[in-house]
DNA sequence: GCCGTTTTCGGCCCGACTGTTTTCAGTCG
């Protein structure tokens, strides 16, 4: 009665993998071994996050070492997992140091050498024992610790149970970015005031906010920031750097500079990491030492520089764009002119995907369209839920009939907005659609997704999808994997196999823009876009105030690289027409 | 452990803040 997949070794994703890197990364740090073996794991690792193709894919094609920061030894411990389901390095090291250990990691101010001393000092192997210990006033007795790092140690695990996630979304963090950027802009002081970090790069989530001020009066500025309403706890403060914690959770930083050093500091804080580590050599390499307050040369003399641009000319390179910073080989096609032209806001013509009160949108098909219109859009396709999805109130073919005739009239209401019908039909649990073929001709445009049965193996919801794919009516696949960031994992489908068969049949695949979605995400824009799949980006509105969040989806565009000839609705309305299946 | 416009060996980005320290180590970003 045995399976057949019950047998079959276990599958590792990319992220699987990566994520044992980083274990072991930092299990040989709390070993002890020199930080520069450590960052090779961490390195090797962000490389297969963020790799945009199976690793198993390579691993089968004997590629593994192409893989930035994947030399021999490490391609040879993926080998021995991806071939026979364990990695002996691993059980080794795990024999010598116990894994529970990376949990102790997790609380702020304990390092590897904190949590080796309470290891082998006085035994703790768990963040419960770490506490009790704490409690017990163990800690102050080793050596380097005290009553304020036990203090803090204990603070920190406190705070570790009351985050549900450590990570926010981009709905979270921008308004509340905007809103602290608001507040200091208003200080007589403050020059210049912007976010930096991940939301700058606009990362799918956020651990903490970076902001910059450009003042003369730092120590005014920091005191001010200490009392905003939104602030919670002071962490840290110093002459140029604070760390709180707002009301609800998120942290932020805040670094008061020299306006004369803005270019410098906003590139540095912007990041992220790896892409500064990069800018960094490459500046080594010229004679430079770049910091975040300058450029030094060797004969310790400044250049100041006071926007971004002139950090990346004076090293030699293009401007390169906040959403491509991510060591993804943007520095490297700097070098070589060839950085993409990335898609922009102002490019996107209309959109494909949106609800109205007839499922389970908040606003009327005109409220919709009216909004739609004073964002300058050409073209809008309600796009409705379908019957199968009872808790949307979907539409049956009956309904989607009447709601013909209200966008009809809605259309008479309209000055230059061109309104369309359309769906967002389900692909039902064995790919079939929820709307038979021709209620679904009828339609200007068909987007088709999955909301049920999510929990599917890969083989089923990726035939499922694709089953879908192959219909002639099915002209855009929304949200693909399913993700709703912080929340809950994306589905277990084949995303490359979908973006396969999406190129050979012509269907489009849909960036969704809600912040919680971002679904096609970056790493697999850029598979699309490498291999000339038609992409849509789309606020999958549900109120008029969802138009707003097409930047998001803007952006995820552009960390993936793609530019406007890879979004199909920066077309005019024909032509994403045409662009469609049997399109003219 | 990785890697090469100086290198196949010897480097590997740079700085702020805190706490425990008599000058610096650890952590963080």
């Amino acid at each position: 009665m045995k399976r057949e997949n019950m047998k079959r070794k276990t599958r590792y994703t990319n992220q699987q993998v990566a994520d044992l890197l980083y274990k072991i990364a930092d299990l040989v740090a709390i070993k002890g071994e020199v930080i520069y073996r450590v960052m090779a794991y961490r390195k090797a690792a962000d490389s297969i996050a963020h790799l945009g193709r199976d690793i198993n894919e390579v691993w089968r094609e004997g590629k593994l070492q192409e893989i930035p920061g994947v030399g021999q030894a490490i391609a040879d411990k993926i080998s021995e997992l991806l071939s026979t389901g364990h990695m002996s390095f691993y059980d080794k090291l795990t024999a010598e140091v116990p894994p529970s250990l990376v949990e102790v990691l997790r609380i702020p101010d304990v390092g590897p050498k904190k949590a080796r001393a309470m290891w082998q000092e006085l035994g703790l192997t768990t963040v419960a024992e770490v506490k009790a210990a704490a409690e017990a006033g163990k800690l102050r007795a080793l050596p380097g610790f005290g009553p304020k790092t036990e203090a803090k140690i204990l603070a920190g695990i406190e705070s570790l149970a009351r985050r549900i996630t450590d990570r926010v979304h981009l709905g979270v963090a921008f308004p509340a970015a905007r809103d602290l950027v608001g507040a200091l802009a208003r200080l007589p002081q403050v020059r210049r005031v912007a976010y930096a970090g991940s939301l700058r790069r606009f990362c799918p989530t956020i651990g903490d906010l970076d902001i910059l001020a450009a003042t003369d009066d730092p120590v005014g500025v920091m005191a001010a920031f200490r009392q905003l309403p939104q602030v919670e706890t002071v962490l840290l403060s110093g002459e140029t750097k604070t760390r709180v914690r707002l009301i609800g959770g998120l942290e932020a930083d805040l670094r008061c500079l020299d306006e004369a050093r803005w270019g410098t500091a906003l590139q540095y804080f912007t990041g992220n990491k790896a892409h500064n580590i990069k800018l960094r050599e490459l500046a080594l390499k010229q004679g430079f030492s770049l910091s975040e307050y300058s450029l030094k040369r060797e004969d310790g003399s400044e250049i100041l520089c006071a926007e971004e641009e002139e950090v990346y000319r004076a090293l030699g390179l293009p401007f390169i764009e906040p959403e491509l910073r991510e060591d993804w080989g943007e520095i490297e096609a700097a070098l070589a002119g060839e950085l993409p032209r990335l898609v922009s806001i102002q490019d996107i013509r209309g959109e494909v995907h949106c609800h109205s009160t007839w499922s389970d949108g908040r606003a009327s098909i005109e409220e919709m369209a009216l909004t739609a219109e004073a964002h300058g859009y050409e073209y809008l396709v309600i796009s409705d839920h379908s019957q199968g999805l009872g808790m949307t109130r979907g539409l049956t073919p009956e309904r989607l009939r009447q709601q013909w005739a209200e966008i009809q009239t809605v259309r008479r209401k309209l000055q230059r907005l061109r309104l369309l019908q359309g769906t967002e039909v389900e692909i039902k649990a064995d790919g079939s659609l929820d709307f038979p073929d021709e209620v679904l001709a009828e339609l200007d445009f068909v987007v088709a997704s999955v909301h049920s049965s999510l929990r599917q193996d890969r083989e089923t919801i990726t035939r499922r999808v694709v089953r879908a794919m192959r219909s002639p009516h099915v002209d855009a696949i929304g949200h693909p994997s399913g993700r709703l960031l912080t929340r809950r994992e994306e589905s277990a489908v084949d995303l490359d196999e979908v973006l396969r068969v999406a190129a050979e049949t012509g269907t489009m695949i849909e960036i969704n823009a809600a912040p919680e979605r971002l679904d096609l995400d970056d790493v697999h824009v850029r598979s699309a876009v490498e291999s000339g799949v038609s992409l849509v980006i789309n606020t999958d509105a549900h109120q008029p105030g969802d138009f707003d969040n097409l930047l998001f989806g803007v952006a995820t565009a552009r960390r993936g690289w793609a530019g406007p000839e890879h979004i199909a609705n920066t077309l005019p309305l024909e032509a994403l027409l045409a662009r469609k299946k049997g399109g003219a």
